[in-house]
DNA sequence: ACGCGTCGTAAATCATAGTG
DNA sequence: ACACTATGATTTACGACGCG
């Protein structure tokens, strides 16, 4: 009983990428909050119920992105720019 | 005092939000018979009295600092288990 | 002031998914 | 099939703040 419990919370690990969509609203946030990519426990909600993921979920994915993203800043230049280009177009309506 | 750039150029690394203490312990991964140790002593009690702090941080070569931090962040998975278990429990 | 509580996080690590 | 990397989740360790 103990065994099959216990492969039941491990399947916790058990994962899947997050959509492109998901990913992509992720990523605009991000790169449209560089300078403080903090996002509030509302605006979390928020991104969770348009990535369909949960709020959790959400600040797992920025708790990676700020680290990573920190730890090899050039390695996320282009994708910075891409969602850079995209919001400034937003912008521009 | 530091003084901010902007974020609208992409060259910026845009870093105020750079922390990390550098007297920060780096974190090293408790082994299988201290977890365990320490998951039969929060299904005894979520809570440690000192006494008990003592005892375990003892018996598991541990700083009683450690052992009061980890009871912290059991409380605290525990908490979000819960919290995600309540919002929907279907299977 | 002390000391332990929660909350949010950094950083490292884990485990698996994705890719060439 | 098999390395190797990307990515989401979990695990230690604190800082900030609250309360008795």
């Amino acid at each position: 009983v103990m065994i099959l419990r216990s492969r039941f919370l491990d399947a916790r690990r058990k994962r899947r990428n997050f959509s492109k969509q998901a990913t992509e609203i992720l990523n605009e946030y991000f790169y449209s909050h560089l300078s403080n990519p903090y996002p509030s426990e509302e605006a979390k909600e928020e991104l969770a119920k348009k990535c369909s993921i949960t709020v959790s979920q959400v600040s797992n994915w920025f708790g990676n992105k700020r680290i990573r993203y920190k730890k090899n800043i050039g390695k996320f230049q282009e994708e910075a720019n891409l969602y850079a280009a995209k919001t400034a177009v937003t912008a521009a309506h | 005092e530091k003084q901010q750039q902007q974020q609208l150029d992409p060259n910026n690394p845009a870093a105020n939000w750079i922390h990390a203490r550098s007297t920060r312990k780096k974190r090293c991964p408790y082994t299988k018979y201290q977890t365990l140790e320490l998951e039969k002593e929060f299904l005894f009690n979520m809570y440690l009295t000192r006494d008990r702090r003592y005892e375990v941080a003892r018996i598991l070569n541990l700083t009683e600092r450690q052992v009061k931090i980890w009871f912290q962040n059991r409380r605290m998975k525990m908490k979000k288990m819960n919290r995600e278990r309540g919002s929907k429990d279907h299977l």
